[in-house]
DNA sequence: CCAAAGATCGTG
DNA sequence: ACGATCTTTGGG
């Protein structure tokens, strides 16, 4: 992966930043996410290509979804070029429409839907995302019934967000601690908190 | 075949 | 600090 590829996905994971995705009948606003560095970031699932992480070679704009823990599902836009390996994890977002229905997925009573999409396992459940969702085409044209009734996952337009983007180290992962490749809309209280991993090696 | 690790989350 | 829970991966 070259300079300009680097640059490339960090630059797709801030453009992410602000912008919606609904899934299944919930809308979120992303403001928080992790860029992977594909076939050379240790930290990538890319980084061993294998069937599981085959999809991150694919097209951009694919939807690539992973079971964390044997617990939870974590949700990635896999960024592209199409041979380099390079996808965002959605981290953290704030539930702008399907409310009712993402209190339901995720359990949590009203009054604290702050919590409804924060942290990656507890958005991709807010958004009803699944592994039957892998390798659906993020950016693909809606339906002729409009956006009501849709059941699918789609990403929103563009936005130019006025907040400023903050970034750090990427939560979670064992290696390339000091890659600061998590970037987040800055006192959003959406935003997941930090946690390094338990197996990074001590400073 | 088996064992281990893991881009997490909630509770204690 | 810890346990839940399961798929993928790599080693023997």
């Amino acid at each position: 992966m070259s300079a300009a590829d680097r640059a490339d996905v960090v630059r797709r994971a801030r453009e992410l930043l602000g912008r919606t995705i609904v899934g299944h009948g919930v809308t979120v606003r992303i403001t928080e996410v992790e860029a992977y560095g594909g076939s050379e970031d240790p930290a990538s699932h890319a980084f061993t290509r294998t069937p599981r992480s085959e999809i991150m070679y694919g097209p951009p704009y694919r939807l690539y979804v992973y079971r964390s823990y044997g617990i939870h599902l974590c949700a990635n836009v896999v960024t592209g070029p199409s041979e380099i390996g390079a996808a965002v994890l959605l981290r953290a977002g704030e539930v702008v429409d399907g409310h009712d229905l993402a209190r339901l997925r995720r359990g949590t009573p009203p009054g604290r839907d702050v919590q409804l999409a924060r942290g990656p396992g507890n958005l991709a459940q807010a958004l009803g995302i699944t592994l039957d969702d892998l390798d659906t085409d993020l950016l693909a044209a809606h339906g002729d019934d409009g956006d009501s009734g849709f059941t699918g996952v789609r990403l929103g337009p563009e936005v130019r967000t006025r907040r400023r983007i903050a970034s750090g180290p990427r939560v979670g992962v064992s290696k390339s601690v000091d890659v600061p490749w998590r970037f987040w809309l800055e006192g959003d209280p959406t935003v997941s908190a930090y946690r390094r991993s338990p197996r990074a090696p001590a400073t």
